[in-house]
DNA sequence: AGCCACATGATTTTTACTTCA
DNA sequence: GGTGAAGTAAAAATCATGTGG
C-alpha cells in the first residue's frame, strides 16, 4: 500500500482546523463545501477514486481547501460510492432472480397441466384396453394369432421410446436443471425448494412396460 | 420552534501490507 | 530465511453537525 491520500499527512500539512482545538470548537467550524468544491471534487474522482498526493495538493490549492479534507472528502466519497454501489448491484440481481422465479412457475404450472392430461389419456387407454380383452376372450382362436403378431412386433421395435413420455422426461429434466439452480435461492425466499416437481416416477403415472401385452401405440387416438 | 431523517465532513478503529532489525 | 515490532495506507465504523420537510 502506497501513494494516495492519507490521514496522517494532515499533520505535516496542517489541520484545517487546528489540532489544539478542542472537538466542539472543531466541529462547531464544520462548513459544507460549495457547489463549486463539490463539482470539482466529484470530477475528479470520476477520473480516479484514488488521489495522488501531488493531485491532492493541487486540488486543494484550487479549492481553497486543506490537503486533508480533500483525502477525508475522497475517503468519505470511496466508502459512500461502494455502499451505493452494492445497492445497485443488489436490485439488478433481485430483479435477475425474481424473473427467474416466475418463469420457474410458469413452467411448473405447465407442468402440471401436462401431468393431467396425461392422466387423462392414460386412463382412457386404460378403458380402451380393458374393452379390447373383452372382446379377446370371446374370439380365442384370433387373439393368439394377434398375440405372435404383437410379439414380432415388439421385438423389433425393442428400445423404442414413447414420445409423450420422452416428452415428459425433457420436461423434467429441464425443471430439474431449473430446480438446481434455483434451490438456493427458493430456500432463502422461502419458496417449497424440497416439493420435488421432477420424479417421473411419482408424477407420471404413465408406463410404457404397464402394457405387457399391447404396443402403447395400439390405443394412439388417430388424428388427422 | 422542535423533531426527525438524511446527507456529509471529520474522527477513530480496524485491517492489510511493507520494511527493517 | 523466519519472526516480531513499527510504520503506513485504506477501509470500516462511528460521531457530530447541517439541512430540509
Amino acid at each position: 500500500m502506497e501513494s494516495g491520500e492519507d490521514q496522517f499527512s494532515a499533520l505535516d500539512e496542517g489541520d484545517p482546523f487546528g489540532f489544539d482545538l478542542g472537538l466542539k470548537e472543531r466541529n462547531e467550524r464544520k462548513r459544507r463545501f460549495s457547489e463549486e468544491q463539490i463539482k470539482s471534487l466529484e470530477m475528479m474522482f470520476e477520473t480516479q477514486t484514488k488521489l495522488e498526493p501531488r493531485k491532492k495538493l493541487q486540488l486543494a490549492r484550487e479549492l481553497g481547501l486543506q490537503p486533508r479534507q480533500v483525502a477525508i472528502w475522497f475517503q468519505n466519497k470511496r466508502a459512500r460510492w461502494k455502499s451505493k454501489q452494492l445497492e445497485r448491484e443488489y436490485s439488478s440481481m433481485r430483479l435477475e432472480y425474481d424473473k427467474l422465479l416466475s418463469s420457474f412457475e410458469n413452467l411448473k404450472k405447465e407442468k402440471q397441466v401436462l401431468v393431467k392430461q396425461l392422466q387423462k389419456l392414460t386412463e382412457s387407454l386404460e378403458k380402451q384396453r380393458e374393452e379390447s380383452s373383452n372382446e379377446g376372450e370371446s374370439d380365442n382362436g384370433d387373439s393368439k394369432g394377434k398375440e405372435a403378431a404383437v410379439k414380432q412386433s415388439r421385438g423389433s421395435d425393442a428400445g423404442f421410446v414413447c414420445p409423450v413420455v420422452q416428452e415428459q422426461q425433457v420436461e423434467d429434466t429441464k425443471m430439474e436443471r431449473l430446480n438446481y439452480v434455483n434451490q438456493d435461492e427458493i430456500e432463502l425466499v422461502g419458496a417449497p425448494a424440497s416439493t420435488s416437481l421432477t420424479s417421473t416416477e411419482q408424477e407420471c403415472c404413465f408406463d410404457c412396460t404397464s402394457f405387457p401385452d399391447q404396443q402403447w401405440w395400439e390405443f394412439w387416438p388417430m388424428t388427422e
